[in-house]
DNA sequence: AAGTGGTCTAGACCACCTT
DNA sequence: AGGTGGTCTAGACCACTTG
């Protein structure tokens, strides 16, 4: 007697996303049922489910109730990064981490800032301005603009002691963050906090965190120069 | 007679995920064994465990066999982004996209892309360095190395009329990728071709491909000025 | 060696969506 | 209205990893 080795998930995945690949199910093409592709497989409609789960979050296929599942017509590359608190970041490099507090005031958003809010009026937000250090030497420049609405707490905290970054991760939930990267030139203030020449390109991280619909807090991070970001997957 | 509505797994992951923040599970502390959550919740142990599927996903806990579920000691905040295909990208913005072979040598990889593959030796790669235009207008610039090995088929594509990044995506499965973001000054050819003043910030990505443990190919993709790229949750 | 998470199954019911 | 994916359960066994 042959004895069959037990079907897995990831055995189902590599099998439907080979057919995938090799267009015997073409983009914009609908599946079969998880029930058939369950059968013609000899495994259990969960194990088809499981499979599904990890190519639809892989962004291969699209799944709908009762639409079913079909191939996306636009694959696309998606990776996963993470942003670290800066401080580990720093330490994790075996670095020597530093913080100094350059500036915190209350005023009205820009527009800028609204944009990222979605605000249409203009507000008291708390502005913080500070750098990180590594070794004593520049590492990361922040702009951050703090809700006083949907996080009060901020105003009675010492942020000369902690930095905005760690006390918001440490204190505040978030349901939904939204990042943008860009490049910019290294002028003014900026070139002279970063203790870089006029002209250099520095990598941008811009975030926005929401709590459900409240935003808690956006924050523009210019990076000394060299600095780089990975992603995988 | 009070009848309970059945508990989800998005019910137990938000109640572990509130313990967390509030510091009932603090960050290092071992979570109890799923099956005792489930106990407690009053639901299967299955349900336990698709909720710390998503929070493990999510980086907010950590799980190992036998060694059980901890709270991660560092949150991070984790972010997915899409790179589509360069031609979607430019349609989805409502512009008429254009694609330039500028040239296909074979040439032995220099050191920075013998790092990009992990190899030690040079040997011969195919280079293909190409200009994506959106409007007519330089949108972004692509230094890009192929893998003859593993990937002999591409010496016999016309890449004059179908772009390697389209042509990889459509035909080469992979297994892993990896990315970098950076930035960097406009400089002689690439500012040339971008069209763009000398000095200016560039956005630059780096990715590398790889199915299973073999690289398939590594692309340097310098973007003109004014590019963002966007991240979510 | 044993504990804990990971997976598979079979069946049931639910929820969402298209027709 | 009905079809399809999504989830829950209970039980079993497996596989990894740590003590």
């Amino acid at each position: 007697m042959n004895v069959e080795t037990r079907i897995s998930w990831t055995d189902v995945r590599d099998e439907i996303r080979a057919r995938i690949l090799n267009r015997t199910y073409e983009p914009g093409d609908k599946l079969p049922r998880d029930e058939d592709i369950a059968l013609e497989l000899g495994c259990a409609r969960t194990t088809v489910h499981r499979a599904m789960q990890d190519l639809s979050l892989a962004g291969l296929v699209e799944r709908k109730r009762k639409g079913g599942t079909h191939v996306r017509t636009d694959p696309v590359t998606r990776a996963t990064f993470d942003i670290p608190i800066t401080r580990r970041e720093v330490e994790q490099r075996g670095a020597k981490y530093n913080y100094q507090l350059i500036s915190r005031e209350l005023k009205e958003t820009p527009l800028a800032i609204m944009a990222c809010f979605g605000i249409q009026q203009a507000v008291q937000m708390l502005n913080v301005k500070s750098l990180h250090l590594a070794d004593n030497r520049p590492y990361i420049l922040e702009d951050r603009w703090i809700d006083i609405t949907s996080t009060p707490e901020i105003l009675s905290v010492d942020l000369t002691l902690e930095s905005a970054n760690e006390w918001l991760v440490r204190h505040k939930p978030y349901s939904r963050i939204e990042v943008r990267f860009s490049a910019m030139s290294a002028e003014g203030e900026t070139a002279q906090h970063l203790s870089t020449p006029v002209g250099g390109a520095l990598f941008v991280i811009e975030r926005t965190t929401w709590i459900g619909p409240s935003p808690i807090t956006t924050v523009q991070a210019v990076a000394a120069p060299g600095y780089q970001l990975s992603a995988r997957s």
